[in-house]
DNA sequence: CAGTGGTCTAGACCACTTA
DNA sequence: AAGTGGTCTAGACCACTGA
């Protein structure tokens, strides 16, 4: 069993049992937890680094919420197997995209306030006739073009203009301090329009994957919706689930 | 506040925390907690349930997990807004198939045991020439083809034929004594070849949903490899993520 | 049998929100 | 200032696995 080599700091504002998993994370993304490879038990991991075993516990907790390992009680914790990662990983043409180092990049095609449809102030929640703020985005990876971004939000928590284009949607309703706590999605497929074709640089009839959101802040407000489409042959959804 | 009338049942097999989630889950989806309620507090649900703080507690992060709820320190736990569920539901068409009574029915186009390809038996973590079973299935709903599902097992922990028919792959092999701990998988899009669409009862061209799926057991061993397709017009995968 | 994870207790202190 | 969730401790007993 491979004993890592973990530090932990008690005077950081990262919580014990984050920087417990964080470790354990860096070890199998480096190879030197290897995929198979038994992770040390609680009872000794804790003992060895002065924490209780709760905090521990919490730590492998998130390791095996996040797929990198797996837990049979009287039998142990061990390394997901990597093939399960790197199979489907390696055929990502967006991740190829992004690996050679081209930077994804966007362009605004619409920033508009205006009183919102029905249906658009039923999905925000908002009451009818409210003012809605659209945002069209062209997405690009590589000099290629990859999404059309369509999100609608409340127009009394509109970002900027200008912090919108500075640091992405997400990172604007940050700054004035709204989070997101989580969102319901679906993911679909199409074939394209014309106006869709023309604008991504693929011909009538590609195939299209779609993704819907919406998303809400930790005090239960619906916070934004999101309509996307991405062109197939470049674009794919990669996630781990459990159990 | 609204206080849940929940019993809890300490001779039950079902862990505390877990008999605490479900009470939730079901007062959510029953309506008797609206979208925007607070939820009773970690101390006082312990104490009136005569409970520690830890196991509520517990049950309370399921719950956020699932994204039922979200949580703020000072603030409280407020269920989360039904129409980011709702909302996207509505128009899932397979959902309304289903809603229909219609129950989805499955007829095996091919079940076969054979050496496997070098790139099979790659995925599966198999050696070379290992026997593998590939499985190919049409899934039906409401009497109409939705779905080519293809599968790649082991051969060593391959279901019977007949136990596949009655009960779904999955659960032919739990009946073997495998669960599955985990998966990764990938969705995207392309266009239905001819013999695709022949089969699925739609023209060649036809948007697609594709889904690849590599599942391993608790054991860490690599158990399945799933390639389906779906008629987009049918279907869409919802999920819910949190933060 | 020893080892391991699953569950649970009864507290403690802190950070943040709201009034 | 009071209320709430976030983190952490130091134990306990149990169920399951594997030699």
């Amino acid at each position: 069993m491979a004993e890592l080599d973990i530090v932990v700091d008690r005077t950081s504002e990262i919580p014990l049992h984050q920087q417990i998993s964080d470790a354990h994370r860096a070890a199998i993304a480096s190879g030197q937890l290897r995929p198979g490879a038994r992770v040390e038990n609680e009872i000794d991991l804790a003992a060895r680094l002065g924490l209780s075993r709760p905090t521990v516990r919490r730590a492998m907790e998130d390791l095996v919420h996040s797929g990198l390992v797996t837990r049979r009680r009287g039998s142990g914790t061990v390394v997901a197997p990597s093939q399960v990662r790197r199979q489907l990983r390696l055929t990502s043409l967006f991740d190829d995209l992004e690996a050679e180092g081209r930077r994804p990049t966007t362009s605004v095609l619409e920033f508009s306030i205006a009183v919102g449809s029905p249906e658009t102030t039923e999905t925000l929640g908002l009451p009818p006739k409210a003012g809605v703020l659209t945002i069209r985005r062209l997405r690009f990876a590589g000099g290629e073009p990859l999404a059309i971004l369509t999100n609608e939000l409340p127009a009394d928590i509109a970002p900027d203009y200008s912090a919108l284009g500075a640091s992405g949607l997400y990172a604007s309703l940050r700054d004035k301090g709204i989070t997101i706590a989580g969102a319901t999605q679906r993911i679909g497929a199409r074939v394209a329009t014309h106006a869709e074709a023309q604008l991504l640089g693929e011909k009538a009839g590609a195939p299209l994957l779609t993704l819907d959101r919406v998303a809400y802040s930790d005090s239960g407000r619906i916070v934004e919706h999101g309509s996307h489409v991405y062109r197939a042959s470049l674009y794919s959804f990669d996630m781990s689930i459990r159990q």
